[in-house]
DNA sequence: CATAGTTCCGTAAACGTTTACGGTAGCCAA
DNA sequence: TTGGCTACCGTAAACGTTTACGGAACTATG
């Protein structure tokens, strides 16, 4: 070692004392910033024994890269976004919906090192605007989309901008963008055919909040699946609410205050389920006796009484769907997901409970 | 205009064609960066003229920001993360707890442009781990923590890193952070003394996850407030589950199978009451009438049926509460909050329902 | 006319990384 | 000795902002 070397070592140390960051790794290991960057990436050009010891000093200083200045030099930044709305109850999805999604897709960006994030929309803001403040500013590489709008300006806004995403939820605007949705369709169906088969010919749905696509396409299946049964859909018999307990319990007491009440009703939210009970209980009305009642999974579901006949899903599952077809839209992982589907509607099973288990006298 | 400059202009739209970011901005005005910077940042060195061209050519643009970028200059990110964790169930609260406590969060940082984030912990990853990999890099300004641990590693890597934050709920670690909780001790000795004056004398507790601090705060409440009646809180009158449905139907069950049980229980979550219903009404066992039950109040609570007695709050308040005082700890912001407490324990309001209306009678 | 002050703008450094590039030392073969 | 190869490392540019600083043009004041 010359003593040219070592001068200039003795004058690093003592210029960058107080330094920051990978330049303060750098000048304790006396070493240079961009060893000590290869050395923590796993580069191929460095020494197994530097690499060794800058590790060991990283973990001892507590070094930890900064964000921002990775990300600007990369221009990623390993963190996903989900986006979704606070404070308002417009998807009614409660309890546990999403902390169940989110499991399933961390599972998957574990092994990309991605970190998956919520980015919270206030009720208060205009969730377009949001997505223009928050989301543009390069702040994530890729996002999932929640409470997807029958007409939706997110999706334009971010294929134009080409950051890849994909939707929770169907939308008419189409960018050929991917999406996973639920199968309402198929629980439409489903739940009508077995409402006809057990000799219901007045049967009630209800449809959530005007904006969301799955209202249209609910209402629609349940239309044409009646229509094939020789019946037609009753606009009075189709009910709106808030989507959470209240509005159950509002919907049940309009019901019942029909001149002619429903023999069957198919509940499109999951908590809506509970004030629907309540109401009909204190009526003394009793599903799976004098009204059949199907709706969707939820934890409380199963504890209902009688029974909810429900249609439920895995919500894991579809946060790692959810996941794989995210990836597969971006450049950095799509070759290892080579046969994730860019759109899926993803099937609910049915629950048989006992709250539809009646049959209606035919006349 | 001197020929020089014009000159220099065209050599500057000839050389920057292509540019992103504010390069391009400036390049498209004709103007120098900085003060395409300083128009859009408001700052009073820019004439208004050219400060309204600026933010019309902006919005035109489409040009927002880079994150990175500013915040590595700034040392600023303008977010506050939430750190929660998902797919577990150790707080047992819901998607509808958080969705509401974010709303007043919001209401909070909106008039201060700061941005709010959940930063989820995967149920895989330690939770220390994931706040030194994703917080220590700079991420956000300030931090709200879910889910305290009786002793939490985690304020002491943050008090140590100077890292402003508040912790949702107490810990006996204690490194004079603020904290917000909720009083659980104000719950369970209004509980014990409504009880204990209505003539019950083995009375029933359930208590969370023992990692979390509220259990033993709330236990050891329980237990004085009975031995100030002259009580003791039996061993096997504490009952331990998930703070789900299921956990509540277990408890349900196991209580009933004691050969002496209960008349009275106290349940310190809030799904857990669905369940419990559940399995004494399969049981014949009506609350209000065999059993008194109190609990905390949830969107559910209101309808079960008898109404459960239970303790409420405002979560909006206290999220309104949670940003004011983690502000109150930024030297940013901290002015705007002279008298934001640095620790509160937040009060519950009991809504009388039915479940605890019956007197024992004395023998 | 000289000076000082004001208004506005351009220049360039700085934030903390990553990485293309070049350079040195050692080794081996010709 | 020369040349080339390998293994490792240092240098410096680049990412997109913000901002301290200085300077030009103009106005006001003496």
């Amino acid at each position: 070692m010359s003593i040219g070397i070592r001068r200039r070592a003795d004058e690093r140390r003592r210029m960058t004392v107080g330094m920051k960051g990978i330049r303060r790794l750098a000048q304790h290991l006396d070493i240079s910033i961009g060893t000590v960057s290869r050395a923590l990436n796993g580069k191929p050009d460095v020494n197994e024994e530097t690499r060794k010891r800058v590790l060991e000093a990283a973990t001892e200083l507590g070094y930890v890269p900064n964000q921002s200045g990775r990300s600007l030099r990369q221009g990623t930044t390993n963190i996903i976004g989900f986006m979704m709305q606070t404070g308002t109850e417009i998807t009614g999805q409660g309890d546990i919906f999403f902390m169940s999604v989110f499991d399933g897709v961390q599972a998957v960006f574990a092994r990309h090192k991605l970190d998956l994030v919520a980015l919270l929309c206030s009720s208060q803001e205009d969730p377009n605007d949001y997505l223009r403040r928050v989301v543009a500013r390069g702040f994530a590489d890729g996002l999932i989309l929640s409470a997807t709008q029958r007409d939706d300006p997110r999706i334009e806004f971010l294929a134009e901008r080409n950051i890849p995403f994909v939707t929770l939820g169907r939308s008419l605007t189409d960018a050929g963008q991917p999406w996973l949705d639920l199968d309402f369709e198929g629980m439409a169906q489903a739940s009508i055919d077995r409402l006809v088969a057990r000799g219901h010919r007045r049967i009630a749905i209800t449809r959530p909040h005007d904006d969301v696509n799955l209202g249209y396409i609910f209402v629609d299946r349940c239309r044409r699946a009646l229509a094939a049964h020789g019946l037609t859909l009753e606009e009075d018999l189709i009910f709106r609410s808030t989507p959470n307990e209240a509005g159950g319990y509002q919907i049940a007491r309009d019901l019942l205050a029909l001149e002619e009440p429903p023999t069957a009703i198919v509940l499109i939210n999951e908590t809506i389920a509970i004030g629907f009970y309540q109401a009909l209980s204190e009526a003394g009305v009793k599903p799976g006796r004098d009204i059949a009642v199907i709706g969707r999974y939820s934890p409380h579901a199963h504890f209902l009484s009688p029974p909810l006949t429900c249609f439920r899903l895995s919500l894991r599952d579809l946060g790692i769907a959810l996941a794989e077809t995210l990836l597969s839209a971006m450049p950095a992982f799509k070759d290892h997901y080579p046969d994730a589907p860019a759109n899926k509607v993803w099937p609910m099973e049915l629950v048989e409970g006992e709250s539809d288990s009646f049959l209606v006298p035919q006349h």
